[in-house]
RNA sequence: GGGCGGUUAGCUCAGCUGGUUAGAGCGCCUGCCUUACAAGCAGGAAGUCGGGGGUUCGAGUCCCUCACUGCCCACCA
């Protein structure tokens, strides 16, 4: 019995074991709750794991993000509750299309050369070859999810769901479809959403332009006036220059018209109050199709809208003699034309703003093009309430700040993509009367006039308006049965959300509108109709902070500062790296992640193998207590339930109080993670370990050991190591074992 | 242009609703291979809590202000 333990802890041979044992008996499954006995009096605790990016492999932030919801989990599941988290993955559709493209492309060919069908089994190709990679390291990691409920977000059923979801919408009259101005990216060649632009701060200029005015008699005036301009090469497009209603300086060209330069069209000077007296030269020039300011100024004012640039920001045929020339190149051309002719009156310096593809930081290019929005208002409506009822809450409580703000600033949703891979918009386009066939399974003729000359919608539709939808559809929704019934009403809503800011309004904002709007039509168990707070997709949400290098950058490939979970945890061992994550995630602000601090934690769990090996080490002792029943105990069933002490008031004083130690500390963790502080958690069973466990109490028992060597006093040395096993094994499971 | 954070030991960070000599890890110094652990043990040095002002019997903790720094949001060409 007694155990000849390595002195040194070595967490690799361990945690493989471990690992594999818990997949191997799917340890974490919570499976449907029983027909007749539902959750059997207990309490569910669910949580969905923010499904990684198929594209993606593990990083810090993933590992935060699992350890933090693994020891709430963990810790849920100890006290009693049925603590289900669910695992899946994102089709992550632009991310996914570009990496595949890539390797098409370095193959020698192209998206396009492959045709559709062929490029998206490509992906499906290699989404089965290296979708799980993240899933997998997950597996190594010990996390304890649900693996038999993982899930991928084109799953049949979740695709169910989104096209139910699009339908009903449609249905609602809250998706719409329109030419409207959008994020186009030219690399992408896909519109994107507001949210996947980010700014940049931008060393520019200023280009003055001179338009000449043209007399009553159709003639030039010889007088010009100068319009101001980011992007030149839109003038083009020009439609009209608008000026300060009460600008004193242009009052006497009211009404007139100008010559746009370079194209010798004519366009009208329009008054609007929006243009700024102080800013450039007071007069702007007005590009309906490529400017959403300008855009709605064209919509006041009647303008009529050109667009001179292709998908890949060529200027088109409407751009005259500059049409097949790269936007970039345009630019040049036009200012030197302009200069030539004497119509650039001048160039400044200019810091402005410059919106890149979130994926591909490629400039983006406002557009005039036809998408699918979903019109928010209704939805934010409810998901702003949902949060101001207090139906949700967020910790930190600032976030719900953040929150209530975009969500009560928001704009409608453009949904549709260019793109190849995702889930096809289920709408038909009728090539007789061209209206719109919007249908849950696939039409076989236009609804309206009969015909059966349609063709299904090129578009598919953002990744996040699957992903926000996951809190209902993975539990059955739109089809609830009686069989999914006990799923639907155990888990949802779930009751937890941890996740990064980064992803607050992209996820977190989405799924709470959606899922609010979506699960109202499923009653509750007794029949009775969902209200709000019910419809809610959980009820809290704990974001966390972003994992920096030790130097607080940001983590990335082009800096070459990024620190790679796995290789981390080949060294230190999975649990020293969860501690250190555990211990730094204090609220408000990113974890610089820092080695040291795993060192001093794989340092922490040799310290707990060691007092293991001093336990069993007490041969002698050991056998004895064998004698004594101190293993039979351990054996003992009711060791599940918790340690029993034995403490009594005639107990030895250092048992008495290292009991009574753990249990303040017990509480104390309790408390902490009850408040989502993973540090403070950390650091009190640091402290209660080393400092007392270990540097005390084990440090008595020695002497205890060494001065009671005759047989009456076995018992009490006996009772001393009981209590040591105890006080052992319930600090583990602290450590959410 | 709005909004939100941060600024505490050499480094990375705690310090909850204001209350005894301001804490931890790593690092540093001194002494120890004491039969669980040198990834250890015993002990130690180290901070005018960003600057200034205020409220209070009392402030790292509340208020004002300044400075620096980071983030989010925003259609000024």
């Amino acid at each position: 019995m007694p155990h000849e333990l390595p002195k040194a802890y070595d967490p690799t041979a361990i945690e493989d074991h471990w690992a594999e044992y818990w997949v191997k008996e799917n340890l974490f499954a919570q499976p449907t709750p029983d027909q007749n006995h539902g959750l059997n009096g207990q309490t569910s605790f669910t949580v969905l794991l923010p499904p990684p990016n198929v594209t993606g492999r593990l990083h810090m932030g993933h590992m935060l993000n699992q350890t933090e919801i693994d020891i709430l989990v963990r810790w849920q599941r100890m006290s009693g509750r049925r603590a289900l988290w669910v695992p899946g993955t994102d089709h992550a559709g632009i991310a996914t299309q570009m990496m595949v493209e890539r390797q098409v492309e370095s193959e020698g060919s192209s998206r396009r050369q492959l045709g559709r069908d062929a490029f998206v089994e490509r992906v499906w190709d290699w989404k089965r070859h290296y979708g799980g990679a993240i899933l997998g390291q997950m597996k190594r990691l010990g996390v304890s999810v649900d693996w038999s409920r993982e899930y991928f977000t084109m799953d049949e059923h979740l695709s169910v769901a989104v096209r139910e979801a699009f339908v009903r919408l449609y249905e609602q009259g809250l998706i719409y479809r329109g030419a409207y101005i959008v994020n186009w990216c030219p690399r992408c060649q896909t519109a994107i959403s507001d949210l996947e632009v980010v700014y940049d701060e931008h060393k520019g200029h200023l280009w003055e332009i001179r338009y000449p005015v043209i007399g009553d008699d159709g003639k030039d005036t010889g007088e010009f006036l100068t319009v101001a301009t980011t992007r030149p090469e839109t003038m083009l497009g020009d439609t009209a220059v608008a000026i300060h209603p009460e600008d004193e300086r242009y009052t006497h060209l009211h009404g007139k018209k100008l010559r746009l330069p370079l194209m010798n069209r004519e366009i009208p000077i329009i008054l609007d109050e929006w243009v700024s007296r102080e800013f450039g030269t007071g007069a702007v020039k007005v590009t309906p199709a490529h400017d959403p300011n300008d855009f709605a100024l064209g919509q006041r004012h009647n303008l009529p809208s050109i667009n001179v640039m292709d998908e890949t920001a060529h200027i088109n045929a409407e751009g005259g003699a500059y049409a097949g020339l790269d936007r970039y190149v345009a630019r040049k051309e036009i200012v030197a034309h302009l200069e030539e002719q004497g119509l650039l009156a001048g160039i400044r310096d200019h810091v402005h703003n410059v919106g890149h593809c979130d994926r591909c930081k490629t400039v983006v290019e406002p557009r005039l093009s036809t998408q699918w929005f979903v019109k928010i208002q209704p939805l934010a409506h409810k998901a702003i309430a949902a949060v101001k009822e207090g139906h949700i809450r967020f910790t930190p409580e600032m976030y719900q700040k953040t929150y209530l703000n975009w969500m009560e600033n928001i704009y409608d949703w453009c949904i549709s993509r260019q793109l190849w891979w995702g889930h096809r918009i289920p709408a038909w386009h009728c090539g007789t009367c061209h209206k719109i066939t919007v249908a849950r399974v696939d039409p076989a003729k236009c609804e309206h006039c009969g015909s059966e000359q349609i063709t299904q919608e090129t578009d598919v539709l953002d990744t996040w308006f699957s992903s926000g939808l996951l809190p209902v559809s993975i539990f059955g929704w739109p089809n609830i049965t009686a069989e999914n019934r006990m799923d639907f009403d155990a888990f949802y809503p779930t009751s937890l959300l941890v996740t990064g800011f980064d992803i607050l309004f992209f996820w977190v904002a989405r799924m709470i509108m959606l899922s609010c709007w979506f699960s109202t039509d499923i009653p509750m168990p007794d029949g009775s109709p969902r209200s709000l707070a019910d419809s809610v997709p959980y009820r809290e949400v704990y974001i966390h902070a972003l994992v920096r290098d030790a130097n607080r950058e940001k983590m990335s490939k082009t800096k070459g500062n990024v620190i790679d979970p796995i290789e981390i945890v080949k060294q230190y061992g999975t649990d020293a790296v969860r501690f250190t994550l555990a211990s730094m995630a204090s609220p408000g602000t990113d974890i610089a992640f820092n080695v040291a601090r795993t060192e001093g934690y794989r340092a922490f769990a040799n310290k707990i193998w060691n007092a293991a090996r001093f336990i069993f080490m007490q041969d002698q002792l050991a056998e004895n207590a064998w004698n004594f029943g101190i293993y039979d105990y351990l054996d003992d069933e009711d060791f599940d339930n918790g340690p029993q002490w034995g403490i009594s008031n005639e107990s030895p004083f250092e048992d008495r109080w290292i009991v009574s130690r753990l249990h303040a500390v017990t509480k104390e963790v309790d408390r902490a993670l009850s408040d989502y502080r993973f540090d403070e958690a950390a650091s009190a069973i640091y402290q209660f370990f080393w400092g007392e466990f270990c540097d005390w109490y084990l440090e008595l028992i020695k002497i205890r050991l060494n001065f009671s060597p005759d047989k009456t006093q076995q018992a009490s040395v006996l009772n001393a190591l009981r209590t040591c096993f105890g006080v052992y094994e319930a600090a583990l499971r602290l450590l959410s074992p």
